[in-house]
DNA sequence: AATATAGTGTGTCAAATTTACACCATTAAA
DNA sequence: TTTAATGGTGTAAATTTGACACACTATATT
């Protein structure tokens, strides 16, 4: 939202809640803002909507230019119109979250100079945000625990193969309380859409564990009733 | 939507899905439009947003100006940004849900003279509508069905005093499914947030039944951990 | 080689919730 | 008084949820 306001009236941006989890953390990733207003404060990635393309690809855009990744989970989740959010003239932001493997294979670089400065930081430990930040933040993040559990949101956080520590670990962080083990792998398991591999996770130091995969065919399969309530 | 458009870039509208329900029927309010494009089609009633009113406050100006209510349960769902979903230019819509007691005290009719030919329409039997509004709708009615089961919504629909067959009712028709009599009963009960009258319904030729009321001191206490989890 | 350390992986039982299911009661109209 | 229409009610089986503890395994340390 660095970019000068143009004289016309409103302004159309898209404002980027992103998530990453590492370190049995769930963390978003903010910039440092560099001009007023706001200036030093900590924003999340935001720009102006172009005038032709969709909302959707802007938000896209906006994603690849901070962070060198395509393909993402995205998801809108609410637009936030108040007359005076920004000081400086009117500005209707329409607020995705996006879900990123910080482990993955491919690596977080920006793209332009507008991320020079972007740090993850954990969600239980944010400061006070730029604008109405914080608020986007709390509305996006109530959205994804609310969804974790009908839509596959923990396997966009995760690598490609995970053990069920992990995906548990992700779900304490995400619904902030601690679950039982036993029956939490009981439950997932359940399901019948996690895969397990014949593999094991390397490099620790006490008894491997079992690596699963997500079948994203599989989950389609037995919730496609439930598919088409979202958006 | 059939305001001119302005010449700068983008427009910005806000389209309204106004549910109501009646004679055991959902229905929504669609006017027919007077004005090329889609002249003669169905539409969503909307307009466009205001220089210096928040999104919410269009929202509740246009649905007071279309059918003369205030105070109702307004909720944003989505934004709909498509490059061309609005054939003379870039428009930008977000769509809310309303819901209306159609028998309620208060009596609909339209402030202005846009909403001069504005009836209600079974959601069961639709034409196609003008522009995206059909896909809107859909959205629309997809997010009522699944936040049926936890917020309030179903109360927005009915008069003050309602039968629990009512009730049963409304929630066979956002559902599209039969419920069980009894088991029905004994779950909306067991929440404690149903006030039982010493009233009974009137202007019945058969066995009248008990009318209740919604507790909404109760509600909210009941619910008070899930309530911050919406927006 | 022995031991310490750290996390993996597993089953049962009680409680709560959900589901299936049928008949008598009441009112007004014919 | 009979008929038509809906109101109102309980129980038992099945399923799901929740609580709970210990032996196993791999590596690192001594």
């Amino acid at each position: 939202m660095e970019v000068k306001l143009p004289t016309f009236n409103s302004v159309f941006s898209i404002d980027c809640v992103i998530f990453g989890f590492e370190a049995g953390e769930l963390k978003i990733l903010l910039i440092e803002r560099n001009e007023e207003p706001f200036k030093d404060w900590l924003a999340l990635p935001g720009y102006i909507v172009e005038q032709d393309e969709s909302i959707d690809n802007a938000a896209e855009r906006i994603l690849y230019e901070l962070t060198g990744l395509r393909d993402l989970h995205m998801q809108q989740f609410h637009t936030f119109g108040e007359v005076n959010r920004h000081p400086q003239g009117r500005v209707i932001t329409v607020a995705y979250y996006a879900l990123i493997r910080i482990n993955g294979q491919k690596e977080v670089k920006p793209v332009t100079q507008y991320a020079k400065n972007a740090f993850w930081h954990p969600v239980n430990d944010l400061p006070k945000l730029a604008f109405d930040h914080s608020e986007i933040f709390e509305t996006g993040f109530n959205k994804i625990r609310r969804r974790l559990n009908y839509q596959p949101i923990a396997f966009e956080l995760l690598p490609e193969k995970f053990t069920l520590t992990q995906l548990q670990s992700l779900y304490e962080a995400v619904l902030n309380k601690k679950l039982d083990k036993r029956n939490f792998r009981k439950k997932m398991l359940s399901y019948g859409f996690l895969k397990e591999l014949d593999e094991k996770q390397k490099g620790v130091s006490y008894r491997a564990a079992k690596l699963y995969k997500f079948d994203r065919r599989k989950y389609t399969k037995i919730f496609q009733n439930d598919l088409n309530l979202d958006k």
